[in-house]
Order: C-alpha cells, then sequence, then structure tokens
RNA sequence: GGUGGAGUGGCCGAGAGGCGAGGCAGCGGCCUGCAAAGCCGUAUACGUGGGUUCGAAUCCCAUCUCCACCUCCA
C-alpha cells in the first residue's frame, strides 16, 4: 500500500500523487493571532507536522508554509480594549504561538508569511477577480460575487440559498447577502496603520484573501495539499478556493482537515471559556506528553480532553523514555543517522499509509517496547537492540524519539552540567543505601529512598546497582 | 432550516462481516528485603429496536442521544 490521504472535498480516501514527482506543497493556515494559544490550536499544529515528518520519511522533499493571520476585525478589536498597538498586540500573540508550537516539537515550516507583508499580491488578485467579473467595488470596498461562480459552496455541499446570509460586512453594499469583503475600506476610528493604499482607496484585507494570495505566492498556481481544522471549512476555505479558482487558479489539490479538542464533548474554544492556555498545561506537564496526548487520537476523531488525558499520556511517555534509555545503555546508543535509515515494522508502515493512522502506529510501537522490555529481561541484547532501533524510528516519524536532541535534556528544562552536578550528589545517597542494604538495614535504606522521593528523585533497584530519575510531573 | 460528524469494556481510543488493536486505571501472579520499573495473566465492549447472513461492533431499515459548521475560531 502506498500513502492514502481523505480528501475533505471529495471525502474519500485516495493515493497520494504529487503534482511534481518527489515533492509536496502543503499551506497550512496557521493563528490569528489575537489570542493566546490553546492546546487546541497546537492539535492541528502537530497533525500537519506529523503528516510533514511522515512524508519526509517516505523521500519527499515538503514544503510547508504556514501563515499568520496578523490583522482582522477581532485584533483590532482587542488590541483597542486592551490599549496596545494592534500590530505588537499581533506580534505578541504570534511570538506565543511560535514558543508553543517549538515546545510541543513541531518543525519550523518553510515560510510563515503575515498577512500584512503581502499587501501588494492582494490587491493583484483582488484586481484579477474584478476584471474577471467576480468581484466588484463598492464605496470603497470589494465584495466576492457569489453568485457569478458557479462552483461556490462545492467544497462544503452548501447550497447557497441554504445558507445563513454573511455577516462580516454591511448587507446593504452587497449583491447577495452571502458576498464576502475582499477588501475593506477604511472605517473611521480605525488606526492609520492599519490601513493601506489600493485602486479602491485606503483599506485593509478581509478574512480570506490572505491565503489565496500567499498560497499563490508561495507555492505557485496549483499546489499539493491544503489543511487547517475543522472549523475553517466554510466559510474560510470555501471562500479562498472560490477566490483562488475564479481567478484562474487551479489551487489545492487535496483538503486534509484535523478535528478539534473537546471537553465533555463540547468544542474547546475561547469564546465558550473552556479554552486550556497552552502555558497552563506546560506549567504541570512536559511538552513531550502534551505532544503525544494530541498525536495519539486519529487527527479527524475528536480528542477528548480530560483532567487524566495528560496524566495518561505521561506514563505513556515515561514508558518510552524510559524502554530507550535502559536499553541504550544496555547495548549502546543508536546514532541518529541509524534512526533514520532504519527499517520501519511493516505493521507500522500500513498504520501511518492509510491516512496517517497514529492509534494503530502507536499500538506497533507498544507492541515493540513490550518486546524490547521482555529482552532486557531476558539478557537477549540482539532483540534489545532490534527494538531500540525499530521503536526509535518510529517514535522519531511521530515527533516524539525520546533521544532526540529536543527531547533528551528536557526534564525540569535543566542544562547537561546541573543534571551532572545533581547525579555527582544523589550518587552520594546511592552509595550510602547500597551500604544499608548489604548490612540489611532496611530502616535506614528505605529512609534514603523516601527523602529522595520528597525531593522528586525516584530511586529503583536493579540487580546491577540502583539508578535514579527526576519524578515524571503531575 | 441547510451541511457534516459521533455514540465501543471504569476511562481514552483503534477497527469496520469471521482468531476481542493499543494505552491508562483495576485485579491476580513473577521478580524485589519492601518498593518502583518490567514481564505474564485477567473484561457479560460495541446507543436502542428490527432485518440480511452460517456468522454483524462492522451491511440494510427505523429510532434515540450528542457534537460541530452556516458569527470569530485549530
Amino acid at each position: 500500500m502506498t500513502l492514502h490521504l481523505y480528501d475533505t472535498a471529495t471525502r474519500d480516501e485516495r493515493a497520494f500523487t504529487p503534482l511534481t514527482p518527489g515533492k509536496v506543497g502543503i499551506y497550512l493556515c496557521g493563528p490569528t493571532v489575537q489570542s493566546a494559544p490553546h492546546v487546541g490550536h497546537l492539535r492541528s499544529a502537530v497533525a500537519f507536522d506529523v503528516l510533514q515528518r511522515w512524508l519526509e520519511r517516505s523521500g519527499y522533499q515538503v514544503t510547508l508554509v504556514r501563515n499568520v493571520t496578523d490583522i482582522d476585525d477581532k485584533t483590532l478589536a482587542k488590541a483597542a480594549d486592551a490599549g496596545w498597538e494592534w500590530w505588537a498586540w499581533a506580534l505578541k500573540h504570534e511570538r506565543e504561538f511560535q514558543a508553543a508550537y517549538a515546545a510541543v516539537g513541531v518543525k519550523p515550516p518553510a515560510a510563515e508569511p503575515r498577512a500584512t507583508g503581502h499587501i501588494p499580491e492582494i490587491v493583484a488578485i483582488i484586481s484579477r477577480l474584478i476584471d474577471a467579473g467576480h468581484a466588484y467595488e463598492k464605496a470603497g470596498s470589494v465584495y466576492f460575487d457569489v453568485r457569478s461562480y458557479a462552483d461556490y459552496g462545492t467544497l462544503t455541499r452548501q447550497a447557497l440559498d441554504d445558507l445563513s446570509p454573511a455577516t462580516d460586512s454591511p448587507t446593504e453594499d452587497k449583491r447577495d447577502p452571502h458576498d464576502f469583503a475582499l477588501w475593506k475600506a477604511r472605517k473611521d476610528g480605525e488606526p492609520d496603520t492599519a490601513s493601506w493604499d489600493s485602486p479602491w482607496g485606503p483599506g485593509r484585507p478581509g478574512w480570506h484573501i490572505e491565503c489565496s494570495a500567499m498560497s499563490q505566492r508561495y507555492l505557485g498556481d496549483e499546489f499539493d495539499i491544503h489543511g487547517g481544522g475543522l472549523d475553517l471549512r466554510f466559510p474560510h476555505h470555501e471562500n479562498e478556493q472560490a477566490q483562488s479558482r475564479a481567478a484562474g487558479y487551479g489551487f489545492a489539490h487535496l483538503w486534509m482537515h484535523s478535528a478539534w479538542v473537546t471537553q465533555s464533548g463540547a468544542k474547546m474554544s475561547k469564546s465558550l471559556g473552556n479554552g486550556l492556555l497552552v502555558s497552563e498545561v506546560l506549567a504541570a506537564h512536559e511538552p513531550a506528553a502534551l505532544r503525544l496526548a494530541l498525536a495519539a487520537v486519529h487527527y479527524r476523531s475528536m480528542l477528548e480532553y480530560s483532567p487524566s488525558t495528560l496524566d495518561e499520556a505521561s506514563a505513556q511517555w515515561a514508558r518510552f523514555q524510559s524502554f530507550v534509555a535502559r536499553a541504550s545503555e544496555k547495548v549502546g546508543a543508536v546514532s541518529s543517522a541509524d534512526v533514520a535509515a532504519a527499517a520501519l515494522p511493516d505493521a507500522f508502515v500500513e498504520a501511518m499509509d492509510d491516512d496517517l493512522g497514529v492509534p494503530r502506529a502507536l499500538a506497533v510501537i507498544h507492541e515493540t517496547v513490550r518486546a524490547g522490555n521482555a529482552a532486557l529481561t531476558a539478557g537477549d541484547d540482539a532483540a534489545v537492540a532490534s527494538a531500540l532501533l525499530a521503536a526509535r524510528a518510529m517514535l522519531d516519524v511521530l515527533g516524539l524519539d525520546p533521544a532526540a536532541p529536543e527531547w533528551a535534556g528536557e526534564r525540569a528544562g535543566a542544562s547537561s552540567s546541573a543534571m551532572g552536578a545533581l547525579d555527582f550528589l544523589v550518587k552520594a545517597d546511592i552509595e550510602a543505601r547500597a551500604a544499608a542494604r548489604a548490612a540489611k538495614d532496611w530502616g535506614t535504606a528505605d529512609a534514603i529512598r523516601d527523602r529522595l522521593a520528597g525531593a522528586g528523585i525516584v530511586i529503583a533497584d536493579a540487580a546491577d546497582g540502583a539508578r535514579w530519575s527526576l519524578a515524571a510531573d503531575s
């Protein structure tokens, strides 16, 4: 089986064929940087990061573009409420998003274009739409004429007459209530810095046009995959597609949408007040555990988030970490190059090729780890070595190789020198405890263990001596 | 009203006609001075009612419940 992906537009899964052999262009709708990132935002980032990693592992050269929509009605409104310049407000949140993405190991995209940096491209595509008879100017604003484009609604199977009217701008200027703004005329009270010159007078871009302009600039008239959260299908993606295709571009060949994070069945969102901020979660849990929690559910299924979600993910992560650490100690560390070149188990490949079946892929990883642990107990070094290599290679595809640089030293964010100093101190206790145990002085041995446990240091005895680790966060 | 999605064992979650994915928690065991970790074992699971079939969680019909998009949303 080769890679098959589910296309939201056609609602079926089919073999993935890139436009250019060996290369894949992906446009991912990034954040509207008007507020702090919550875990739901990270879900789509992680899902498409796994897609990128799997494509790369499959031999493709991937160009992933993830935009930043740094101006829109809400950004202006929230910045004004906070007494901030809108551009400073947007950049503050853009940085928070970047930090959150980096924390959970999302690879930096090939390009991260901002809407405000592409006004000329936006003006150009709007002009093209007007020339083609798909857009019209009214009172300094420009609207997309949905009735002029027969395929409007095909992405999400919407019939115009059944839709509620678009409310992004005053209806009275529109030919049809479903028309939406491509260019918004500057309004009184809006800051001068939020306005650009255009053939239709000063103003700013509407919400959807920036993606049409930027995808075209970085990926060309036609590209392989367009991604984003499920909630962007309508109106955002529908409108994007209408604009780009009506302007004469082939646009996206395949649409992929990631589902959201729910709590008690309800979608996590800022407006419901149930958004869990990334900063809050990372204050209590390891970033890798958060990544694992977000990746563990198939990207098209809702992810039910509860207080135990991160505890479970932490337990799984500790299991992976522990196996990789013990196995590496026993049979020697594996180099990154070997991990990248290692053969992947067939069941893992089949799962990933089937529309990124991460849950099934994870099951293969768990089976491999179990076999590896059994081999450790049995002293079968050859089996340990092969399990270690396979496990790391599979975990690497998911961005969760415990021995990879981004995770290897993450515990407590400690520098290696601090960990070295800690190791020196703890070793002294371990030696004292070993002496007590040798003398069968269990009271002293247990007291030392309890004292260390109180400091978050876990002691585990083994046949060849005790080893210590920092307790998992809770 | 229109469009789409979901109901699986205590919990999270795969699967999509025929040996009960996997994880977490629990219980029993091995190991351990005791633990921890690890390993082994352990479940009357598929919203409800019908139907098709030798066989249905998977197909068909009906029905209930929940969620989402059509304001901003990953």
